[in-house]
DNA sequence: TCGAGCAACTTGACACTGTAAAGTTCAGCT
DNA sequence: AGCTGAACTTTACAGTGTCAAGTTGCTCGA
């Protein structure tokens, strides 16, 4: 994870790792199939912390479903923004099973979670598959625009400045349709 | 080109160009800087066919506002689906200055074409960054997710099978509030 | 007690990668 | 004729994943 930290998804090498941990280069051949297999049980762990990030919004938010619905996005941006390489490494992977992995603990899925928010707003004409993919797929790929620079400054004194989160409140406004 | 449809972006190499284009292992270091650098050009050949594609879909379809909204993300989720290496490659460089680089014809550039279908909905209380930004970050996300297998089955059967498009037009009906 | 078994780890090797520095070739120009 | 510069080759080195064989040390059962 300080690997990961300090310098990205490229930094989890096999090699990088067995250094951090004072063993031979080959050591963690033994407990992981390839380098693929380690970054994978790495990305899980990032989950964990996606998880809680979303969970921990929408505890701090209103309990209206409207409410919860900006609440789960803010907390997806958020993660976004402050642990932009545990972001990396869960959707570099090119897959989405650690959505849906159980974890062992009792605390639901991220993919329960943002279910269970939408729910409230599926209905005769709007099926719950829908709304779910509608909320995540607007979220995701705003997290994704802002993680890209999208509203960024192109100036030299902007080069190390976090991210800029953009318009967040107002492109989120086009969930509130969801509720009509 | 080559290289990247068959082997993905992983397989853009020095020294895989090298061998394809009957050299010596150090021959394209001449002409890129290092590796990020090919892959950036090779990113910039991506786009320009991306850009020809969402054109393409405006072109084919309807000329009413809603129906070229329509047809530029029917545009954007094709490519990702029929050209999964060539939009890898665009996304995979963490930036997004391709959008905005212009290719020196005079074809305008994909953020361009965008903001130009996005302006019919320009409101007084919706500016055109905000609408840009809900349309892109939208069908963005929803092409990823189809790109990441949110919609296919994890059966063995459908191992190599194309993604499923998911229920794109439902998704896309998010949009419609846009013209009211 | 003791030895088989086993997991964690080490050691050494190999192929492949990016990168650097120096040398080569050769077309085109003065 | 000689110079120049671009394209390319050659050689070398460090870092990477991966494999195969050996080592260590511990547990557990007879």
């Amino acid at each position: 994870m300080e690997l990961l930290t300090e310098g990205g998804v490229s930094a989890l090498t096999l090699r990088g790792c067995a250094a951090k941990a004072q063993v031979s280069h080959a050591a963690p051949k033994h407990h992981f199939k390839d380098l693929a297999a380690l970054r994978e049980a790495v990305a899980l762990e990032c989950f964990v912390a996606f998880n809680q990030s979303l969970l921990d919004a929408i505890e701090n938010g209103g309990s209206a479903p409207t409410e919860q619905l900006h609440s789960i996005c803010r907390g997806y941006l958020d993660f976004a923004i402050k642990q932009p390489a545990y972001f990396d490494a869960i959707f570099s992977m090119g897959s989405l099973v650690s959505f849906s992995t159980d974890l062992g603990e009792q605390s639901p899925t991220a993919y329960e979670t943002l279910a269970k928010v939408c729910s409230h707003f599926v209905t005769k004409e709007r099926d719950a598959l829908t709304v779910e993919t509608q909320v995540w797929a607007l979220i995701h790929g705003y997290s994704q625009l802002v993680r890209m620079g999208r509203f960024n400054e192109h100036t030299e004194a902007a080069r190390d400045a976090p991210p800029s989160e953009g318009p967040f409140d107002q492109v989120m406004a086009l969930l509130q349709h969801l509720a009509d």
